[in-house]
DNA sequence: TTGAAAGCGCTAACAC
DNA sequence: GTGTTAGCGCTTTCAA
């Protein structure tokens, strides 16, 4: 792999190697220098070393992405979003996969912090306290949690939660089952304090049915749970416990939503494929990662060095698994 | 963000910078100033700066992975076996999705080839010609794609689809639907060799129906025409389609499997999560990742350099989207 | 075994 | 506007 350098170039050209990077970079060069310069470069295929640039720069032009599991349709949905973005502005992405484990997580930022411009670290399972010993505020951004101490792109998860609330107690429902996720994480407490709003309503009562894993197999576990309470509505942590949810009311010839609705959250792709099509609340997966990587690099009005906190707003996208109460 | 660098270190410990590079790197140097340096290098925190070292050895001790959309759970399991090996080996993972777009393929491979010990290349849309022409055969390993002349890490899709057809032939199925992909795509074309072999079957029929996006949406549109044909089964090209199918085909009152058997390919996690739970072809995704990843660093008995072709069996797995013909 | 010194490919002062 | 030169942080000859 014989790898052209400036050096060639400027040969090529019958130029100085700093016109050559002048004229690559955007320097002041004569229009017919940068001109020519940018033919050569092209004919020879010279693609600039991006490890030696960063070294004389300070910036290395990648920055890092953790994230718990690619596998999570969610999070390769945030993925996506950086990724897109990234490849607009030029600008390389590593990405870690901590396969949901709070040490590893720590580790990567670790390697991260040293070898790239920023980082974007989504939904982190480690502590505050933990994350802020961890991460430079002034190059990280969290996506989907909040620190204090550390710019953050988040959804409004709590609003998002009174969408859901509302929708079924206007579709008559009296009595909703909470199906919660791990209790100590951020998203959960988030749609927690979403469900407290409703302690006071009257009309209304909420009723928690357990904590379960995130996922498909947490939702069929809860799913008898949810048949033998009195509730005629589920709210499922997310979509995937829903899609778990909706798998065992079938089984058990519970039909959804004339026997119980079921209302999931994230809106992940395969939300609209589930079979009924699932009542979801939607969130900016994507585009909080295209944000978060514009507040990283200063592309925007704010920077991540500011502390900012940005909210993305939430909306439910109303489907087949909810309907009026029977 | 002030970087500890070996001169620190080397002052901090009262050695020259090449002894301290030697102490990290392990070179030759006394056990006792080994120790000393290693201890003083994790007191201020030391990090070797990655781009500095690969510009002189050469190796960057980064990897990169190119896919068409991440977002597709196929593409997404490929990527965590990746990322998870990389770990394991210390290596990090430069991650572009082309967004299926073959030119994006050709830029990314451009750039990463540079920046990169190598590149690991998902299903690429790009022509044998063009990856050829872009790609070093020496740093690529191809994976889910064989092109002659580079090295490849693929499963047996000519088998799988053996696997399906006589699967739903052993049901008693006498006509079944083959609801193709895009069809100049090399995995189109290995599920139409397996097809191909049943040409010759007396008892069976295999009618081709459509050539659909590889989507749930594909899937939609094929439901119609699979159930205006005389088939009693159908294979999908994969899970998506697979999925839109199943939905499709519940809309319109047919029963899976009693109207129709169903078989998808890929056995991405959300075809066991379906209604009903889809039978597919199981695809090993992330193993092919991990393996990919050897072969590019060598660390198998293998290497890229040698144009390895490694095959990966399939598997069908049952579920209940297939039964007895009616 | 250790240190001094020469770069890897590139950009940014600084001269011209 | 262009060329010369000094490094960025690191590894690796080459001497000692």
């Amino acid at each position: 792999m014989v790898r052209t350098t400036v050096q060639d170039v400027a040969r090529a050209a019958g130029v100085s190697v700093s016109t050559v990077s002048r004229a690559l970079t955007g320097g002041s060069v004569s229009p017919s220098t940068r001109e020519a310069v940018v033919a050569v470069a092209h004919r020879l295929g010279y693609q600039p070393n991006r490890a030696a640039r960063g070294l004389i720069t300070g910036r290395t032009g990648n920055l890092g992405l953790i994230v718990p599991d690619l596998r999570n349709p969610f999070f390769a949905d945030v993925a996506k979003g950086v990724t897109a973005r990234a490849r607009a502005v030029d600008c390389g992405v590593f990405i870690s996969d901590t396969d949901e484990d709070p040490v590893a997580e720590l580790e990567a930022i670790a390697t991260l912090r040293h070898n790239t411009d920023g980082i974007l670290l989504c939904s982190p399972r480690a502590r505050d306290a933990e994350l802020l010993a961890a991460a430079d505020p002034e190059n990280t951004v969290l996506l989907h949690r909040r620190v204090p101490g550390l710019s953050s792109v988040a959804a409004d998860i709590v609003d998002g939660t009174r969408q859901a609330v509302r929708h079924l107690r206007a579709l008559g429902h009296r009595r909703i089952a909470y199906v919660s996720g791990p209790e100590d994480s951020w998203a959960s407490r988030q749609r927690l304090a979403g469900i407290a709003e409703f302690q006071g309503d009257a009309e209304l009562e909420i009723l928690p049915v357990v904590s379960v894993a995130p996922t498909f197999d947490g939702g069929v576990l809860a799913g008898d749970l949810v048949l033998a309470s009195t509730a005629t509505a589920v709210l499922a942590y997310n979509d995937l416990v829903a899609m778990g949810l909706l798998h065992r009311l079938a089984a058990r010839a519970a039909v959804v939503p004339e026997r119980l609705s079921v209302v999931g959250y994230d809106d992940i792709s395969f939300a609209a494929m589930s079979h009924p099509p699932l009542t979801s609340v939607a969130v900016p997966k994507d585009r909080a990662g295209a944000i978060g990587l514009d507040l990283l690099l200063g592309r925007g009005s704010m920077t991540a060095a500011q502390g900012a906190e940005v909210i993305l707003p939430t909306t439910l996208v109303v489907r087949a698994s909810s309907g009026p109460a029977g």
